[in-house]
DNA sequence: TATGAAACCTGATATCT
DNA sequence: AGATATCAGGTTTCATA
């Protein structure tokens, strides 16, 4: 599917807002609110429009630690790896999950209650049992920013 | 403000779909709509819900790189490291900022639409100008997991 | 003081031009 | 693609415990 400049404009707004009443929307990028709902709706379906979801103050409701753990595995065949990201996606700590080039094979961003509870989640979680060759925590101290807005057009 | 039952309960179905009606929410709560209602409303003035937001598929939209940036800073008074921040918080690119303790100064999480983009801001934005002494770029060759949702209760 | 029920009114959805 | 009609859902008010 390809955007145009509706689309894209219709996206920034969403990404911004997704409460948006269609009106306003309609509004804002100069198209009727039929059309605004098409677009919605096909980028919906097409799947680029994921879903839209309420952020929350991870440090107001209880969630104050965020760590980066850069972990290395100690074999690499696809099935391992495999195996690796399906754990890592059913743990309800870990927030993200990359497979990355360079010195290590996974980066994580991990958010727990408390120290205590992350230093048992490495212990359950980072074992050779499931492949963990080893893994680093780097611990967020403040956070300056977070987005989940990609800018596009 | 302290969260009951209800509020962690209604937290975690909003942050999994910000668009569920409230009488849905209400059912799926057990409490009736208005209470849902006044719920919400409090949850948003007090800022534990930051906002509602529409995820879009990166890869799909035309931004495929995503970096794990690690950043040392040449000094670290308090000056700099805000001066920095807000740097990072008018980059559009920069999706995380995130200032970390041990080897590193700040963790950043950027996106780009290439390689070329991103080299093209690496050269704009980390210079000696602006206080950066050293940084290290790891690239996520795959995303395995991406969440905004905070376990809660 | 917080809740639940119901009226009301705004906005989303579908159809038609 | 835009306008209109219909209906679902959000908002407000009131009664209650």
């Amino acid at each position: 599917m390809e955007l145009d400049r509706l689309d894209t404009q219709i996206l920034n707004i969403l990404q911004d807002d997704a409460g948006v009443p269609l009106r306003t929307l309609a509004g804002m990028v100069h198209a009727s609110v039929a059309t605004c709902q098409r677009r919605i709706a096909q980028l919906r379906a097409s799947g680029i429009l994921i879903k839209d979801v309420a952020l929350v103050d991870r440090v107001r409701v209880g969630r104050p630690l965020t760590a980066f753990v850069s972990v290395v595995l100690d074999q690499q065949n696809t099935a391992l790896l495999k195996m690796f990201e399906s754990l890592m996606r059913a743990e309800e700590d870990v927030m993200a999950c990359y497979e990355v080039a360079g010195e290590f094979d996974f980066m994580l961003v991990v958010t727990a209650a408390s120290m205590e509870s992350y230093h048992e989640f490495t212990r359950r979680v980072f074992t050779s049992n499931n492949n963990v060759r080893n893994y680093k925590s780097l611990f967020a101290m403040n956070c300056a920013k977070f987005e989940t807005r990609v800018p596009l057009g």
